[in-house]
DNA sequence: AAAAAAACCGACTGCACGGTTTTTTTTCAT
DNA sequence: ATGAAAAAAAACCGTGCAGTCGGTTTTTTT
């Protein structure tokens, strides 16, 4: 009847997770040793190790913890808005450069592609990624065949490419800002899937 | 008269380059040492070190020299073709898995992006290489404007969509084929930047 | 209160690897 | 031929770091 086997467990797991991504997103993983960690999340190293015992292990729950946290924000954030269109368009949230988990996102975005080059478990972790997303925009593009009457035969296929389009702006938005301002990238996100979907969304947009 | 003081050195640094990319593109750079580059291009180590006294240097002009290639490698595939319809549709070489510049390519592709976020110096890289791939566009959008009375009213926006979209597409179709075939790629592409300019393929590109 | 288990610390170890130094080989002018 | 300089190899050094481990503190159980 061991009733209470590590009850500490979780705790000191989001700690450490918290720690980890501050410091991979600001140094990168390679740069990133188990005691910048253990510093940043109020442990020793020892603290560390008790919890995992290999950085590799750690280093990747770390990195689907994070996008597992993004998705359920993002998810909260499309239910608070009800025009589909409109839920189409908020996908330029991803130019927005004050927002605390873009800042974290884009180099653990980078870094996991990188990654998923020569190792298998993170391109499982990348695939899932694009999964989600695309489960994402497939249930937007749902509601907008549902509710506005909008014409596509391969729904999937077309969440697939508005993925790759908001993906393609963002690397370069984030990496070349002085070249992709802001304003560029929304107004591209918006030109090319008007463009794709043949919706004109200064016209077709209600607000709110 | 010091005839050969040099005469070895663009030799064995291109040596060294081609061994470099060969290791760089299979294990990333986190995992290339300097024996591995060593024994890969057919030197010691104190040979290696002979020609670049640190490996980060190395690292850097070996990216440079890739991209380097890379885009008179594309120069000159598309000065082979005259439509420029089809020349716009040839940047679905991107897609082709059996080519060896690509190959190579695509990782260090992602590296860089991945490096760039924490150097400054990887970061122009990157941002040279954008620049570059937004003039090629950039030419041959001008050809189609003026050969085929393409309308554009902001020619390089357009332009850097358009690098976005192929290269969102790209990271999909390398990194998830299983669900983004070579077909989707290609298919989506075509219907993007279709649907972008106002063009249908089928119809307007003229057979070679 | 005693015993046991869990949580945590930090010194230590071994090794991988970047860079340096030393040694050997090659080149070539004279 | 030969000796000096260049090129390359081999041996070596120092450091940074992942992972270990003995030991200590804290919490839980009995």
């Amino acid at each position: 009847m061991k009733k209470n086997g590590r009850a500490l467990e979780s705790i000191r797991k989001e700690q450490i997770f918290e720690g980890a991504l501050k410091v991979i997103s600001k140094n990168g993983t390679k740069n990133v040793t188990l005691d910048l960690v253990a510093k940043a999340s109020g442990l020793s190293k020892g603290g560390v190790t008790y919890y995992y015992s290999s950085k590799e292990e750690l280093f990747k729950d770390v990195f689907e913890f994070f996008f597992d946290n993004f998705f359920k924000e993002f998810d909260v954030r499309l239910q608070g808005m009800n025009d589909p269109y409109r839920k189409l368009l908020s996908f330029t949230w991803l130019y927005q450069e004050e927002d605390q988990a873009l800042l974290i996102g884009y180099p653990l975005f980078f870094e996991c592609m990188t990654l998923a080059n020569f190792d298998k478990e993170y391109r499982k972790i990348f695939q899932i990624w694009l999964d989600r997303w695309v489960n994402l925009v497939i249930e937007v593009l749902q509601v907008c065949i549902d509710q506005r009457g909008l014409k596509l035969d391969d729904i999937d296929s077309t969440a697939r490419i508005i993925g790759a389009i908001s993906q393609g702006i963002a690397s370069r938005w984030y990496l070349d800002r002085k070249s992709h301002t802001t304003e560029w990238a929304v107004a591209s996100y918006e030109r090319a899937i008007g463009a794709l979907l043949n919706i004109e969304f200064d016209k077709d947009v209600s607000l709110s």
